[in-house]
DNA sequence: CGCAGCTATGGTAGCGATACCAGAGGCGAG
DNA sequence: CTCGCCTCTGGTATCGCTACCATAGCTGCG
């Protein structure tokens, strides 16, 4: 107990926060106004760096020390600064999650799962909206590299050539998600978008059907679950599919339209939707028509979001496990932080297909 | 604009003898491999404050220089770190928004909107989840200002005295949303809850109800729709309220159970509830046991959400410009940063009823 | 011709924290 | 009584960047 009394030159005590003492000389040129790690040492009569291990690594500190410095930094508000922190350590305690778009349900469940995940390791997220062609993407990762994360969580696995050199030159972990590859740029959680489509495929031609429309947006993920679809309906004979291709990201709306456009150019059976939404527009919009679902007309859709199950029919869709996409994409980045797992790590959390009232 | 083609063997940061080369005596006791503004500067034979202005204020370097530094900060793929610049500066170009959720999809509109606003004004976000009761408010508060951000966004105005405390400490810009009061922490974007609750409350009794039930989530902002409405009805003679009580966040299933539970205990001729989600569940609700809406019983929402208008029949609701808090949130904020704006400013968005199909 | 008043650039001194290693006690063992 | 080891604490040297001020050329004006 090496305690010592502040020493005579301390600031003024509790009353006012210790803002703007001087500190070095006769007047300190760049105040701030803010209470410092010495500040705090300096009122608890103990070394900076104990201080330190106080916030930091408590055990390392007796439990008087630990409990008279806690109570300086009560009395004074002290907020510890994790730019400095971060800059001495080279640990951030960040870690950047690339989305393309939050209003987009799909991947919030995901990144809500990674980002409590994290936050019980003491890690926060920074969220950065790539927005929906990833057209943002390359300045997105530079601006958030700047950060200094500790990891990186991505949505997808197309990235351009400037994006994989800044990724690998970074030289932290890096977790793609919501596809699958065999050669990830580091770790990945996620599932193949092609086997989807062919497993819908092979769903609906297993009930007969031939003359297929597609209500597709034109993301690459999409895409793949349509080259899936297509691959394996190719295989049929007889089979004639049309698609509608509606600009991402989905809306009812564009669902409604699409099926629209369809209708005026044909009579399909089955329609696959490229997601619940425009699934959910299509279904209005055969209502709206008065055509009969799914006798006369067969519908999918993709993500069983929340209402697939409440539309009238229910809707049949592709489910995934959203949330467990962004817990296992934070397990594999805690465990590369930790420096317990190395090397690549591929997980496929697959998919299940929801056979409700519409098909 | 990039003259030259990112080679693979451009000086990555690992083998160059330049980039990653020892700084001070023998060896570099600390060397972490990556590119910093000094290599930059010495590569370039320019001064570190040279390449810092080329990076932050192009305008005051001259064209020459800025170009040849601009070619060696490609060629060996400098990212500036802004943990450094910012412990320097004191300007983290970091906001924080703070929100109880975004798998909800009501408040993730103004966020984006917020976040893109931002984003071309050269600040990033950082995005705060703070559960549903806010039971981590006030750790995520200090969390979240140890990164010392520029100014920070919040959602709701019921705020713990620790957490006040902490922001006034932290002397930033503060914008609360989604509520009024005449009394903000700094800023305010939002609207008035209990003005709400008392406009659909006139609009139902000019419809003639007089036999209310609430479907309602337990939230503050929640409540004060429900205290303006209760008050405006408590007004009318003859009036009877029911209230089926959920707990947030709401979902559609719950919103269903809602309608069940007021059912049991009675027959409301109207039911307000206190989102469009449980307004949705309870349709579905009505549905399922061959209520007619509106003839026997009208509904009515809150948000507008996107689904409002497609639901049989069409959910009446209340509409609030969303993404228009989050841009206006943060306008205020950077009229702040840039000293323009002093004092405190208040701005209420307002909102408009719906009157859709189910009323 | 001399002196402002630019513009373009550089030197110095931190910002607030942690890594690294050293040192001071305390305590049981030889 | 001395040694070795463990626990707890402190001193020093950075981390990578920017604020602040100084300086060197140059232009234009009286």
């Amino acid at each position: 107990m090496s305690r010592k009394t502040p020493k005579p030159s301390a600031p003024p005590p509790a009353a006012s926060p210790a803002a703007g003492a001087p500190r070095h000389r006769g007047r300190s040129p760049r105040a701030t106004g803010s209470v410092t790690l010495t500040d705090v040492a300096r009122l608890a009569g103990v070394s900076p760096i104990t201080v330190s291990r106080v916030v930091n690594r408590p055990g390392l500190v007796s439990p008087d020390t630990a409990a008279h410095v806690q109570d300086v930094i009560e009395r004074t508000g002290y907020v510890p600064n994790l730019l400095a922190g971060g800059l001495a350590s080279k640990r951030s305690r960040l870690v950047a999650a690339l989305v393309p778009s939050i209003t987009n349900g799909i991947f919030v469940e995901a990144v809500q799962a990674f980002t409590d995940r994290l936050w019980d390791a003491g890690y926060q997220v920074l969220l950065g909206l790539s927005g929906y062609p990833a057209t943002r993407e390359d300045a997105l990762v530079a601006a958030v590299l700047s950060r200094r994360p500790d990891a990186l969580y991505l949505t997808g696995i197309n990235h351009s050539a400037a994006t994989r050199k800044l990724l690998l030159n970074a030289r932290i972990p890096v977790v793609e998600t919501w596809d699958m590859t065999p050669t990830p740029i580091d770790m990945l959680v996620g599932f193949s978008h092609e086997a989807v489509g062919q497993a819908v495929a092979r769903h609906l031609l297993a009930r007969g059907h031939r003359a297929f429309g597609l209500v597709w947006a034109d993301d690459a993920r999409a895409l793949a679950r349509q080259r899936g679809f297509m691959r394996e309906v190719s295989g049929a004979p007889a089979v004639r599919v049309d698609v509608a291709t509606v600009p991402a990201p989905s809306t009812l709306t564009l669902g409604r339209q699409g099926l629209a456009t369809l209708l005026a150019r044909g009579t399909p059976t089955a329609v696959f939707c490229s997601s619940d939404l425009l699934a959910h527009g299509a279904l209005e919009e055969a209502r709206a028509r008065g055509i009969a679902v799914p006798s006369a007309l067969a519908l999918m859709g993709f993500g069983d979001l929340e209402f697939a199950q409440h539309t009238h029919p229910a809707l049949s869709t592709v489910h995934v496990d959203r949330a467990s996409i962004g817990r296992r994409a934070a397990e594999l980045v805690l465990a590369r932080i930790d420096g317990i797992a190395q090397g690549p790590s591929v997980i496929d959390v697959g998919f299940i297909i929801v056979d409700r009232g519409t098909t």
